[in-house]
DNA sequence: GTGTTTGTTATCAA
DNA sequence: CTTGATAACAAACA
C-alpha cells in the first residue's frame, strides 16, 4: 500500500534515474491503465523528457517539457521498477538481484505489467499493477491545478502544515479521527499504516471524533505525523504486500510498526494486547490501553 | 466458495 | 451547498 513515504522514496530515486533522458518508446499493455488514448500518450511523450519529478499526497506528478504532465497514482498494489540498462541480461531482462527477485518474480515485463516507457540509453520504467486501479494520466497545467485543488489538502512535510492549518482540520468535524485523517481532502498523503502508527503515538483512540479532541492532543498528533513520515521514509517506506521501490527492494519501516498489522500481540509500551476493529471501512489497529 | 486486503470515487442521505 | 457514511471497484490469497 503506498502512502506518502513510499511513493516520495520512489519519486526520489526516480528523479535521478529518468530526469532529462530521451524518451524513445511507450507501450501501454492495459487500456485501463492509462487514462488517455495510447497515441495521446505517444505523441506527448516520445522525443520528450521529464524535467523534473514532484509529489502531491500520494500522486506523482512528472513534469514533461512540453509543458504537459504526468500523473501516475499506484493506488493499492501499483509498482514503478526502473531497469537499468546495465542490469539487463542478453535474451531477457532477468536479474540476479536476490532481493529483486523475490519481490517482481525476477523477470520484467511480468503479467502485471501495464504501461513501459523506454529510454534512448535503453534502460525503462515499468508500470506494474496487479489489481489495476492505478493509472497514468496526461494533463496540461489548467488541469493539474483542478486536480490539486480540488482533491488535495495539507501536505505534512510542507510549510503549508502549520500549527493554524493542521487544527482547522478538527473544528466542526463530527467523524471519527481515523476517518478525518484518512480525508486526503483534508491531510494528504496519509493511508492506513500511518494513519494506525500516529494515533497509536499520539495516544489517541481511532474512535474519538474529531471535535471530541482536545487542543493537547490535537498538538501531540501534529508533532507525531511529520515525524513518523519522516522516520518511514528515512527506512525507504512499508513494505505490508506488494510495496517494492523503483529498484524493486522492499521497504525497512515494516519491521518498525508499532501497531499496524500487530493485532493479537502485545503493545510496546503496556504489553496488553493490540486490538484490531473495523472504522471507516478498514482494518484499524489500536491499544486499548494506551490511547485514550 | 468466503472473507479479507485498501485508495479513491460514486452514491445516497441528512 | 456541505458533510458524512457506506458500497463498490479489482484480484489474489488463506
Amino acid at each position: 500500500m503506498p502512502e506518502l513515504p513510499e511513493v516520495e522514496t520512489i519519486r526520489r530515486d526516480l528523479v535521478a534515474k529518468v530526469t532529462k533522458k530521451l524518451i524513445t518508446a511507450v507501450e501501454i499493455l492495459s487500456l485501463k491503465s492509462a487514462h488517455n488514448s495510447a497515441a495521446f500518450f505517444k505523441k506527448n511523450l516520445i522525443k520528450q523528457n521529464f524535467d523534473k519529478i514532484e509529489r502531491r499526497g500520494k500522486l506523482l506528478i512528472f513534469n514533461i517539457n512540453n509543458n504537459r504532465f504526468l500523473l501516475i497514482h499506484l493506488k493499492m498494489t501499483g509498482q514503478l521498477i526502473y531497469l537499468d540498462n546495465k542490469t539487463k541480461v542478453a535474451g531477457g531482462h532477468s536479474l540476479s538481484n536476490q532481493s529483486f527477485s523475490e519481490a517482481i518474480g525476477g523477470e520484467l515485463p511480468n503479467r502485471f505489467t501495464r504501461v513501459i516507457i523506454s529510454f534512448d540509453n535503453g534502460s525503462q520504467l515499468f508500470f506494474n499493477d496487479l489489481r489495476k486501479f492505478g493509472y497514468l494520466k496526461i494533463v496540461d497545467k489548467k488541469d493539474l491545478d483542478n486536480i490539486i485543488e480540488r482533491n488535495y489538502g495539507i501536505e505534512p512535510l510542507a510549510k503549508e502544515f502549520t500549527w493554524l492549518n493542521f487544527k482547522t482540520i478538527f473544528t466542526n468535524r463530527r467523524t471519527n479521527v481515523k476517518a478525518l485523517l484518512l480525508n486526503q481532502k483534508l491531510i494528504a498523503g496519509l493511508g492506513n499504516i500511518y494513519v494506525d502508527e500516529s494515533l497509536f503515538l499520539a495516544g489517541i483512540k481511532p474512535q474519538r471524533l474529531a471535535n471530541s479532541l482536545t487542543e493537547k492532543e490535537i498538538k501531540k498528533l501534529y508533532q507525531i505525523i511529520p515525524r513518523v513520515i519522516e522516520r518511514a521514509i528515512d527506512s525507504r517506506g512499508t513494505t505490508f504486500s506488494n510495496y517494492v521501490d523503483s529498484r524493486g527492494k522492499k521497504g525497512n519501516f515494516s519491521n518498525r510498526l508499532k501497531v499496524y498489522g500487530r493485532s493479537g500481540e502485545v503493545c510496546y509500551k503496556c504489553k496488553k494486547k493490540v486490538l484490531k476493529v473495523k472504522l471507516a471501512g478498514r482494518g484499524t489497529h489500536y491499544c486499548p490501553n494506551c490511547q485514550k
